[in-house]
DNA sequence: CATGAATGAGCTTTCATTCAT
DNA sequence: TATGAATGAAAGCTCATTCAT
């Protein structure tokens, strides 16, 4: 059989992420087959066990970059600039991150439960959100623009604020205006929805 | 092995289905195998096969009585007594149901991908969802009591406030105090988090 | 359950085997449940148990049954009177025999390989309607009213040519004129083909 | 268990076509497993099914090849050349080809009623076997070397006087002698076996 | 280093048969 | 005697992984 052009080792090794990327967004984790990925990039089963562990730890790696992906679009507050802006700015980097429709899918939904280490990430993703989004909480509250309340259970409130929108949209093939999402929860965050 | 005694087939199927619940909740569609069902319930594999025309329809039904169990709790807002504590005691009621462990997982997490007719039917429980969460509030918008805004989006907000917060639960193992996650809610509702 | 109406256990019994002869006809040997003989009955399984041994059992003793049909309409030839009117009547009623919608499906086609019992049934079949045929051929012989050649080729020949054109009919669902196709053949008996 | 060392792929197809062939015609359709296909071969139950969309694909195909071996061995009549050697020679090359054991097993009973797939197959098979007599005999009407007759009919007779004699001898057990079988269809197509 | 044929544990499902009621 | 719930061996098939070439 033709053997696949020589590579640099680096290159083939973001090839077969790229298409599994892909793959495992279409077909979810367990729909995704080995062979699909390797079919995509046009490499022999083998060569796939050369460069990654299995189909699980292909996978672990995925989603460890879509989490930092996700996280590192969220700015540090310059507390010397209008906090607003800033506030709406990350908002919207965040909701088109997880909108990216293979993190959305394979981030929210494939993810759980694979198995305990893949739990374990998934906690650790979500517990490094939580602590971000309740420090910015506190923050706030010591600087009074935030009212008193379980930052706690807040974080996991906006949490949700923000991803759920963003799963409807994927689930029901809605396309997501990521601004006007943005400046809906800022307006929810500022003033509630009752009155 | 000891033969299990015949029993009546609806007392046998709901042994089945409490079973099979049991172990999706705790291995996840994939993870669960009949033989761990039918090994919970103490029967034969072809027994399970005399009640349910396999895997994916016991977990269809499963996840279409939880459904059914969500939606059930909600009720219809009486506009002729207080409104406030009507809508915390179904937000309470609602998070207690989608908090039930197995609930949370199972509809939350594994049924999202199973096959087509299941993505149907988790589409139709969402629309079903959001169409209610809507027509609250457009009614509440009429009579004056909610801000002007996009319900579509919104009730997808309002919706990721409520599961949001039980599916990190779940995920790290804490507790849920449903009454203060339903207070917070409405506290974010009345008056935002800012100011 | 409502238990079927006491029935003389001869009764029940020649119901099952009728219905069983329908769904062995209809469905072929493994295609055939025991579940469908005892729906189309409207009793138990386990009545039927008690009536046959089981499955296998019930389709030998429909195959013996349809054997001593087809071999029980060959009258014996009556020396006495014009032969060649006897040997047309024959032929036409076990033309008729074999062509039995069931008969032909399940004695020439389902029956054969079943296990070794059947086999040996089948040989045995077989074996006899043969001798028959080759003692015919060699009174005939013996008259002077049947040339020379090997009786034992010539009644296997025979017997194809019975055989086939009634499969053939049962294969492609063509009606099948029991006269015509006797007529046929002892017209080919009796000057061949050629010339 | 030994790893079996890789094989060209078609080898392999190859070997598994054969196993096959021989374990169908040994135990019949229902009667073989996957299991004993590959035990034969000496290969990994997975191994059948990178060559073989399964059971049932590989009996079809087993089956296309025998009518194919059946079929090819008949040759067109070369009119310049005395006519009744030809048909002798087709009779012999014919009776050959079916008597093969396993052809003949697996094509008169095995192939019956498997699926609708198979009985279409089947009849096509048989639907251009009894085209070809049809027409040697029509054109020897034409010619005069064949007596007026229901060319239909007649072509069924003659298949089972081919067929029969086989089956039947894979039945017993018996040799079969073809150049005499042939001999003695020939004689009794010429002058019948009356008189 | 790449290949891809081979692996085999493990899955879902079927159905003739049994036996407590 | 009739019932039908329960049985469980055995089937076909999948696919992540291995390893000789």
């Amino acid at each position: 059989m033709a053997r696949a052009s020589a590579l640099a080792p680096d290159a083939r090794r973001a090839l077969l992420l790229t298409a599994a990327r892909r793959v495992f967004a279409r077909d979810g984790y367990h729909g995704a087959g080995v062979a699909e990925i390797v079919a995509e990039v046009g490499v022999a089963r083998g060569t796939f066990y050369r460069y990654f562990d299995g189909k699980r730890a292909i996978f672990q790696e995925i989603l460890a970059t879509m989490m930092d992906e996700v996280l590192g679009v969220v700015a540090p507050i310059d507390v010397t600039r209008p906090i607003p802006d800033q506030v709406v700015a990350n908002l919207e980097r965040l909701v088109r991150a997880i909108a990216a429709e293979d993190v959305c899918r394979v981030l929210f939904s494939e993810a759980v439960g694979i198995d305990e280490e893949g739990d374990d990430a998934l906690r650790a993703f979500y517990g490094d959100a939580l602590a971000r989004i309740e420090r910015a909480l506190r923050t706030g509250q010591n600087l009074g623009v935030v009212r008193a309340g379980d930052v706690n259970v807040l974080a996991r409130c906006l949490l949700g604020l923000i991803k759920e929108p963003v799963l409807q949209s994927a689930l029901d093939g809605t396309e997501l205006d990521a601004g006007a999402l943005a400046a809906e929860i800022v307006a929810l965050l500022r003033r509630g929805v009752l009155g």
